[in-house]
DNA sequence: CTCGGTAGTGTTCGCTGGAACACAGTTTAC
DNA sequence: GTAAACTGTGTTCCAGCGAACACTACCGAG
């Protein structure tokens, strides 16, 4: 919907925000982009305004804001548990100390809640591509056939795919050196991996 | 250090600047503590500015902002790039409007300057854990040997592991059944590998 | 007791910066 | 092919806002 330039434009503004603190003034802008007259820059905003790019107070100095991607639910600390205790407490958020950073919306998450990220051991999921050390971004919920799951075996957990064989759930191992049956029925399913992080 | 006071003005602003997007004016502390008079707020700016509690742009308008919780180099819109141009211009950045937001700290780094984001294409790096579809992290900087980097051939990137063979640099697939060996000397390397997401 | 920091009131000055008006070339859409 | 965007140039006007100056009052430290 917004061309290039007044993407450009918006892009400036959203810079100058982000970096300074303050939306730059339409002189600012009008200095920026080497324009003569400090009416282009006047026009864009007012463009970016109608177009619902921005927010724009009448009468007032800096008035042109970007409506901030608000940094709101997603992007947001998630706990991070090496080995998750048997209560599963709904909220060691802060307790750990560990927590990362990081935009949910990456693994189609719209909020924090209920996700939660832990460090892979081993090798047993490795025909899933998924490798010793990696860092696996899991949510609470029900899972599906197929899914991949963290499941809570002998108070540790461990990655396995949740499948369907003769109608009972089970939990198969991505690697043929692995025992892969185990039933699923009296386990603790921790969540879902929604995603994956490798440092290499 | 501060007093009361001073960290109510404090409070204030940093709200305002949440919020709205702007800094206050003068004006409007001065109308928000119900001062008679504008110097009062000013009186307060300079000292918290002083104490280094904010930073003022002197002569230019809404210039009292609160040192962002530092929101710093880490943590930082890096370019996504399906496919990176030929000559590599060094700030596509706002260009492609395609950006990530992500801590980059996960993947060691301390800054965003130099590092993009490529989605995999094809499964020719299956054996190091690679997926169709993951997204690979990839920063500007010299290959080491057993490096995975992004490399353009044909006017395309791929990835492929850097390995030297009798002193040789050869690019080679992490897939028996892809062809592996590439002369690495006079083909362009875009960058080494340093992480990767994956989208579950 | 005096000096410096805090907390205000009241007023004036002048740069900063938004807004309106007039005019024009170049695209895009119907 | 004509009207409605989009992108600009140039100029003028004046409200928004920072800043300085003068003066008052309270408080804690040396």
């Amino acid at each position: 919907m917004l061309t290039q330039r007044q993407q450009e434009v918006l892009a400036f503004i959203q810079r100058q925000q982000r970096e300074t603190g303050l939306p730059p003034t339409t002189r600012e802008i009008q200095a920026h982009f080497g324009f003569h007259s400090q009416t282009a820059a006047m026009n864009h905003l007012r463009a970016l305004q109608k177009k619902g790019a921005i927010r724009k107070a009448a009468g007032k100095a800096r008035a042109a804001v970007v409506p901030q991607p608000d940094r709101t639910p997603w992007e947001r600390s998630i706990p991070f548990l090496g080995l998750i205790p048997a209560g599963m407490p709904t909220d060691t958020v802060e307790e750990t100390g560990n927590a990362l950073e990081l935009d949910l919306r990456l693994f189609g998450q719209q909020s924090a809640t209920g996700v939660f990220a832990l460090r892979v051991r081993g090798d047993s999921m490795i025909n899933a591509q998924i490798a010793d050390g990696d860092l696996v971004i899991v949510q609470q919920k029900q899972p599906r056939e197929g899914d991949i799951v963290a499941a809570l075996i002998d108070g540790e957990v461990t990655l396995k795919r949740y499948v369907m064989i003769q109608r009972q759930p089970r939990l198969a191992a991505e690697n043929p050196r692995y025992p892969d049956l185990i039933p699923a029925a009296d386990l603790q399913i921790q969540g879902v991996m929604i995603g994956l992080i490798r440092r290499a």
